[in-house]
DNA sequence: TCCGCTGGTTAATGATCGTTAACCCCTGTG
DNA sequence: CACAGGGGTTAACGATCATTAACCAGCGGA
């Protein structure tokens, strides 16, 4: 993929995340790539294509990191939660737009691309589930489901704050994380609790 | 308020909410009330007159419950967090087109409209603050702050699951935002745990 | 040197949108 | 009965948008 493409898929999802689809114009993409509006569909079929690239490339990325973590945490399977939760939130804390757009607009893609879309991040739930329900046997699998899509909810709210630093921010993301996802496995830590 | 403007106003979330502010025409809302197009300006002065009352009454209506809550809970300051969590999760099952359209579609409002919408959503995260940091000293204000956001990303994440019943729902997110707020209070259940 | 391709440009086209204008019906009240 | 006003209609206007057309500069290979 050529570096262009690239530049303006990453400009095209920080826009789609500040103004909505509807509301960036082929005009304002190209402005902030340095070219002018026409200029794009040298590189692009439509805006819609920008659009299903934009979320293609990041459900893609997304479940390739997830299944990359996979093989490792066999051995110890209680780990592999642990290593989706950081993961996902390094990808939420680096790339807060793609977060944004594909939480936001998938319901603008045609029904081709939205199915290719669905099928990634179907997917990407069910890594989690694997990971999750082995450590959480009282829960169904419907339960598992939602239980994995409120914790996306808690870590991709970085780019609604994201007022103390980065590594603050993932400390403390991953830590609610895990204690929402498996609560009787957080121990409290030598400092001062709050039954003091 | 006339029952037609809250009508339109109700209709026009659940538009925004699933297409976005800029992909609802004024016909689209006419349409979906029964009348066509200019007909709403009848009622509301614009499109983003539109847009701003339902910020504005969404706003209003989670501070306004949220303060409601504050008094009884004077007694037993422990349980306040614990009603503001409650009270999130019922507003966010019962408005889920009011939850979605807060979130994304405040950078399309007026300067002076996003003030007014800001001052509401600050307020009730103060709420939330002063009844977590006497819980959990540990956290820095900003800490707090932080962590009381990633909660909402928690129980606003409703809309995008919601394959479990509304009861099973309530109590799966009010149990893991608890968690994930307070996580050296959880008690593990009579039943059987993960530790088997 | 000529040629074709890559990646630009500006102008034009057709659709859609927010908004206004002009008009109309109904209903309650003097 | 006259009539004012609330709530609706269709038609029209100007702006904006996605997309296409037509054209052009540079450049690597025959």
């Amino acid at each position: 993929m050529t570096p262009r493409r690239q530049q303006i898929l990453s400009t095209a999802a920080d826009l789609f995340a500040a103004r909505g689809f509807h509301g960036v114009s082929m005009g304002d993409i190209g402005a902030a790539v340095g070219v002018s509006g026409p200029a794009l569909y040298k590189h692009f079929a439509s805006k819609d294509d920008i659009l299903g690239q934009c979320l293609l490339h990041a459900s893609d990325q997304l479940l390739a990191g997830a299944r990359e973590l996979l093989p490792d945490a066999e051995a110890a399977p209680g780990d592999a939660l642990e290593a989706l939760i950081a993961r996902h939130a390094d990808f939420a804390l680096d790339n807060p737009a793609l977060i944004v757009v594909q939480e936001r607009e998938w319901g603008a893609l045609g029904a081709d691309t939205r199915a290719q879309v669905r099928k990634r991040q179907l997917a990407y739930v069910d890594v989690w589930c694997d990971a999750l329900r082995p450590l959480r046997p009282d829960l169904s699998a419907a339960q598992a489901r939602a239980a994995v899509q409120a914790a996306f909810g808690l870590l991709n709210s970085t780019p609604h704050s994201a007022r103390i630093g980065r590594g603050a921010m993932h400390a403390l993301l991953t830590s609610m994380a895990h204690a929402a996802l498996l609560p009787w496995t957080v121990t409290r830590p030598g400092g001062p609790g709050p039954s003091r």
